[in-house]
DNA sequence: GCGACAG
DNA sequence: ATCTTGTCGC
């Protein structure tokens, strides 16, 4: 468990979450390099972002790994806009793996949408509302954006990819054993939590969703949570 | 009051 | 992020 300090502030993301993240992938680099991640997922954005350079740039440039932004929602730049038409766009992808790409006024692809990623969701939600959410994939470092999309798609068992999920999961379940249910008085919990996962020669490469190897919650002013996730290939 | 708002 | 409301599926 660790606490943050920085308050979050959209656009700047990075300067609260990396020095954390990056403690814990230099942990795993001398204490189990066997686990040491080929690519991580961060929850935030790559270059889909105000600056071109969000936590996944920041976390990959740092750690000199594959890094790809996961964002749950439009970071609204460039002159994106998560508008009538941007909608409409998401209501047409059908199926797992649809996507289409978020090009920016400057003439750059940032990222791309992606659809519905567990078809039984998708056509749950299909049928009664269509406002499905799709999951905004950019790229942070080493990587391209069709390599990003389809691994990303790749661990979805759910909306959300499961190193990401699970990395969620698990930071709630810490946070709530060892805190216990946050009270209104208090500084609101915040959790950050990174994942790793194996490389393919370990026993886990079972085929399944890479497992929550680490997490580092963080309690801090403002709490939130965040969590940066590794995946294999 | 309204629009924005990665987590 | 967190919270609330509503709906569907297991």
């Amino acid at each position: 468990m660790v606490s943050l300090t920085a308050p979050y502030v959209s656009g700047f993301l990075a300067f609260r979450e990396v020095p954390f993240l990056l403690e814990l992938v230099q942990q795993l680099r001398e204490k189990e390099p066997g686990l040491m991640p080929q690519v991580l997922l961060v929850d935030g954005n790559g270059v889909l972002h105000h600056r071109g350079f969000g936590v996944a740039c920041h976390l990959g440039v740092l750690t000199d790994l594959p890094c790809v932004g996961v964002a749950k929602k439009l970071l609204q730049v460039d002159g994106l806009e998560n508008n009538a038409l941007h909608k409409e766009k998401i209501r047409l992808l059908q199926t797992r793996g649809d996507s289409f790409p978020l090009l920016g006024d400057s003439g750059t692809v940032l990222g791309m949408v992606s659809g519905q990623p567990s078809p039984s969701l998708s056509q749950a939600l299909r049928s009664h509302d269509h406002s499905t959410r799709p999951l905004y994939v950019s790229v942070g470092h080493k990587m391209s954006l069709e390599a990003a999309v389809r691994l990303t798609c790749c661990c979805c068992k759910f909306r959300i990819p499961e190193p990401v999920r699970q990395a969620d999961i698990c930071s709630r379940e810490h946070i709530r054993k060892s805190l216990g249910l946050p009270r209104p008085p208090t500084p609101r919990s915040l959790t950050q939590r990174p994942v790793a996962c194996p490389r393919g020669d370990s026993g886990e490469s079972s085929g399944e969703a890479p497992s929550p190897q680490r997490q580092a919650d963080r309690t801090a002013p403002g709490g939130c949570r965040s969590t940066a996730h590794c995946q294999v290939g």
